[in-house]
RNA sequence: GGUCCAGUAGCUCAGUUGGAUAGAGCAACUGCCUUCUAAGCAGUAGGUCGUGGGUUCGAAUCCCGCCUGGAUCACCA
C-alpha cells in the first residue's frame, strides 16, 4: 500500500531532517484535491515551529527526501505549506492489474472473535411497519454488514414488542367486531388485518368517550373509565395470569402479524439471527435490581419502590421498580442487555433505535455501569432521526403514516412505468423484467434512506425518491449495468478474458482515469471508517462519486474502438474493477445491481 | 425551565482527524443521441456555512454566548 510506504518515508524524513519523531501511522496524508497535481498531500504547517524553517522550505526538503527514498513516488510539488506527492503511473496500473476482478472488502481477517450484537427493527405487533421502520431496518441491516466487512462477527437480533395494553386493544376489537375474520378469509396481510382492529378499537373507544361526555361525565374521567378501555385492561390482567383463552387468541393473532412482518422483511432483504419476544423478557432485570439494592448501588424508598440516583451524572433519579413490585421498561432493558451479553458472549451491543430514546440509552448505560458491568462502555446507541414528510410529521391518528408495504409496492409500480417509458426492458422476459423493477424500486428506496447521516432528521419526499436521476440508487445501478455491457462487448468482440490481461505499465492514465483509480484506492479506507462510525451514508456517498466519475469518463472516451490493444485492455480492466467495487459497496447497503437494464 | 441533537445554494443532502478557491443532485437556463445503455455527459447561474465572540499559521469543523427548529425530561413501551 503506497500510502503506508509514504507515511513511513515521511516519518523517516522528519526524523533525519529535523529530528522530529512521529510514528508513521500518525502521519496524516490526505487525497490531493482535484484541481492540484498529485495524489497524496502532506500539510507541513504543523512542523514549522520545530523545524524552524519556512513551510515552503520544509515541504521541499521532505519532498526531495521522500522522492529519493520511496521508489513509487515519481515527483512532488509544493504550494504554500502543501506538499503534493505524485505517485508513479506504473504503480496505479499495477494496482488496477492486481485488483481488476477482485472484491475488495476492507478487512477480510477476523478482527475479533466475540460477536457484535446489533439490535434493530423491534416492531410492535399491533400495527404494520411504516416508513420509520424502513429507515431503522435498512440502517440496522447495513451496519451489521459493514461491521462484518470489517472483520467482526455479527449477530443481528430483533426484539419484538408482543405484549401490553396496545396488543390487547386490537385483540379486543377483533373479538367484538371481527366476526371471525382471518388473513385467509379476507386475503389481507396478517399485520394489516390486526392493525385494522387496532384502529377500530380507537374509534370505538373515542365513540364511548363522546357518549359519556354527552351524558355529563368529565372528559378526563371518561377517558380513564370508558368500558372498552377497562375491558382491555382486564384482558391484560388475564394475559398476565396466563388465561388460556386470552393466550390462545393472542398466539393466533400474533402469528398472523409475524407472517406479515416476514413478508415485509423479505421484501426489504433484512434478516435476523435471533428474535427475542418481550413476552419472554419483560420480567427480566428484577434480579439485577435486587442485587443492585444489596450492593447499595440502588436504593429503596419507603413505599418500596426502587430507584437509581443519577444526579451525580447530571441526570435525575430513575425508577427501576414500582412500589407494587412490578418492573418498568428500563428494568426489562437492563435484563435483556445482560441476557444478550450471556447468550452471545458479546461485549459489544449496538441498538438501532430512534433518537427519541437518547435519554433512555444514556441511563441504561449508566445503570449497567453502576451495576458493575464493564462492557457497558461498549454499548452503543445508533440513534437515528425522524423521517418527516413534506406535509409534516407522520401521525397515525391523522392517517398520515406511510405504510411500508404500500410504499414498496408504489415504488415498484413507478419503477415499472419509468422503465417501460424508456424501453429498457425490451427483449426481457416477464420474469426478468419484474426482477429488474424490484431491484430498481428497492435500490431507490434504500439508497435514499441510507445516504443521509443517520443522526439527522430527514425529509422523505415520495415523488423525489422515485426520481431516477442524480444522486440516487438507480443511477448507480445504471452505471453498473453499463459497465457490464462494456465487458460483455469486449469479450464478444475481442475474445478476451479479463483475468488474463496483463497491463502494460508504461501506459499513461489520463486525469479522469486517475481520479477513478484514486477513488478505488480509497475504498477499503472508506469501509473501515464506516465500520467505526457505523455509517452507511459514507459508503453511499462514496459509491455515488465513483459512479459519477466513471460515467463522465465513459461518456467521451471510446473504449472498444480504441486501436491500441493495451489501451483497450487497460480500460476494460478499469471498468471491471469499478464494476466490482460498485457491487461490493452496494451489497453493504443491501442494494442489488443489475447486469443489464 | 433542565438535558441532548440539529441549522451549509430556492429544495434535498455531502463535506474525512481543523487545511488549499465550501461540493453534489433536484429545480432553472445552454449545448450534446447514424459511435460501447442519453435513467447519460458538458456548461451557466445560484453561498455572510443561523449569529456574535474566542482559540491559531489556518475554522463549516474546536470552545463560549445568543437565535431558530426538533427530541426528551412518566410508577408508558
Amino acid at each position: 500500500m503506497i500510502d503506508l510506504l509514504l507515511q513511513e518515508s515521511v516519518s523517516k524524513a522528519l526524523n533525519s531532517l529535523y529530528n522530529i519523531s512521529i510514528e508513521a501511522k500518525d502521519i496524516v496524508l490526505s487525497a490531493t484535491k482535484k484541481e492540484f497535481i498529485g495524489d497524496f498531500t502532506l500539510v507541513v504547517f504543523a512542523f514549522v515551529k520545530q523545524a524552524k524553517k519556512s513551510p515552503e522550505q520544509i515541504a521541499n526538503e521532505i519532498g526531495k527526501f521522500v522522492k529519493a527514498d520511496c521508489e513509487d513516488i515519481e515527483g512532488f510539488n509544493v504550494i504554500k505549506g502543501f506538499l503534493n506527492f505524485e505517485v508513479a503511473q506504473s504503480y496505479w496500473l499495477k494496482f488496477v492489474d492486481i485488483n481488476k476482478t477482485k472484491y475488495t472488502f476492507g478487512y477480510q481477517t477476523i478482527r475479533e472473535e466475540k460477536p457484535v450484537v446489533v439490535e434493530y427493527s423491534s416492531p410492535n405487533t399491533n400495527k404494520p411497519l411504516h416508513l420509520g421502520h424502513i429507515r431503522n431496518n435498512l440502517l440496522g441491516w447495513s451496519v451489521a454488514e459493514i461491521l462484518k466487512a470489517n472483520g467482526y462477527a455479527v449477530k443481528k437480533v430483533n426484539l419484538v414488542n408482543d405484549r401490553g395494553i396496545h396488543i390487547c386493544k386490537s385483540m379486543l376489537a377483533w373479538q367484538r367486531f371481527g366476526s371471525g375474520e382471518t388473513p385467509q378469509s379476507t386475503g389481507m396481510k396478517g399485520d394489516h388485518l390486526v392493525g385494522k382492529y387496532y384502529v377500530l378499537f380507537d374509534k370505538e373507544y373515542k365513540r364511548q368517550i363522546g357518549e359519556m361526555v354527552e351524558k355529563g361525565v368529565d372528559k378526563d374521567i371518561a377517558e380513564k373509565t370508558a368500558p372498552f378501555l377497562l375491558e382491555a385492561q382486564d384482558m391484560l390482567r388475564k394475559w398476565e395470569a396466563k388465561d388460556e383463552k386470552v393466550i390462545e387468541l393472542w398466539t393466533m393473532m400474533n402469528g398472523w402479524v409475524y407472517e406479515g412482518f416476514d413478508e415485509t422483511y423479505k421484501k426489504l432483504g433484512v434478516d435476523f439471527d435471533k428474535v427475542y419476544h418481550e413476552s419472554n423478557t419483560y420480567l427480566l432485570g428484577k434480579e439485577l435490581v435486587k442485587e443492585g439494592v444489596e450492593k447499595g448501588v440502588l436504593y429503596q424508598r419507603e413505599d418500596k419502590s426502587i430507584w437509581c440516583d443519577l444526579t451525580a451524572d447530571g441526570l435525575d433519579e430513575k425508577l427501576l421498580q414500582r412500589a407494587d413490585g412490578t418492573s418498568v421498561y428500563m428494568t426489562q432493558d437492563l435484563g435483556t442487555a445482560v441476557l444478550r451479553h450471556k447468550n452471545f458472549n458479546s461485549d459489544k451491543l449496538i441498538y438501532v433505535v430512534g433518537n427519541e430514546q437518547n435519554y433512555h440509552f444514556t441511563v441504561l448505560k449508566l445503570v449497567l455501569k453502576k451495576l458493575g458491568f464493564a462492557w457497558a462502555d461498549n454499548l452503543y446507541h445508533l440513534s437515528y432521526g425522524m423521517v418527516e414528510l413534506p406535509e409534516g410529521k407522520m401521525k397515525s391518528r391523522e392517517g398520515t403514516v406511510v405504510d411500508a408495504d404500500d410504499l414498496i409496492d408504489e415504488m415498484i409500480e413507478t419503477a415499472k412505468q419509468q422503465t417501460l417509458e424508456h424501453g429498457k426492458t425490451d427483449g426481457f422476459s416477464e420474469e426478468e423484467a419484474n426482477k429488474l423493477y424490484h431491484m430498481l424500486a428497492l435500490g431507490a428506496l434504500k439508497y435514499f434512506m441510507l445516504k443521509v447521516d443517520p443522526s439527522k432528521n430527514m425529509l422523505f419526499n415520495p415523488k423525489e425518491s422515485i426520481d431516477f436521476n442524480g444522486n440516487t440508487g438507480p443511477f448507480i445501478q445504471y452505471t453498473h449495468a453499463r459497465i457490464r455491457s462494456i465487458i460483455r462487448k469486449a469479450e464478444e468482440g475481442k475474445d478476451i478474458v479479463i483475468e488474463h490481461i496483463r497491463l502494460d505499465t508504461s501506459l499513461e492514465l489520463n486525469l479522469k482515469e486517475l481520479e477513478i483509480v484514486r477513488n478505488l484506492y480509497a475504498f477499503p479506507m472508506i469501509i473501515d471508517q464506516a465500520g467505526q462510525t457505523n455509517s452507511p451514508a459514507l459508503i453511499a456517498n462514496y459509491v455515488y462519486d465513483l459512479a459519477k466519475s466513471f460515467n463522465a469518463f465513459y461518456q467521451d472516451i471510446p473504449i472498444l474502438k480504441e486501436e491500441n490493444e493495451s489501451i483497450v485492455a487497460m480500460r476494460v480492466s478499469l471498468a471491471a474493477f469499478v464494476g466490482n467495487t460498485i457491487k461490493t459497496a452496494m451489497n453493504l447497503l443491501g442494494i442489488k445491481v443489475p447486469e443489464r437494464m
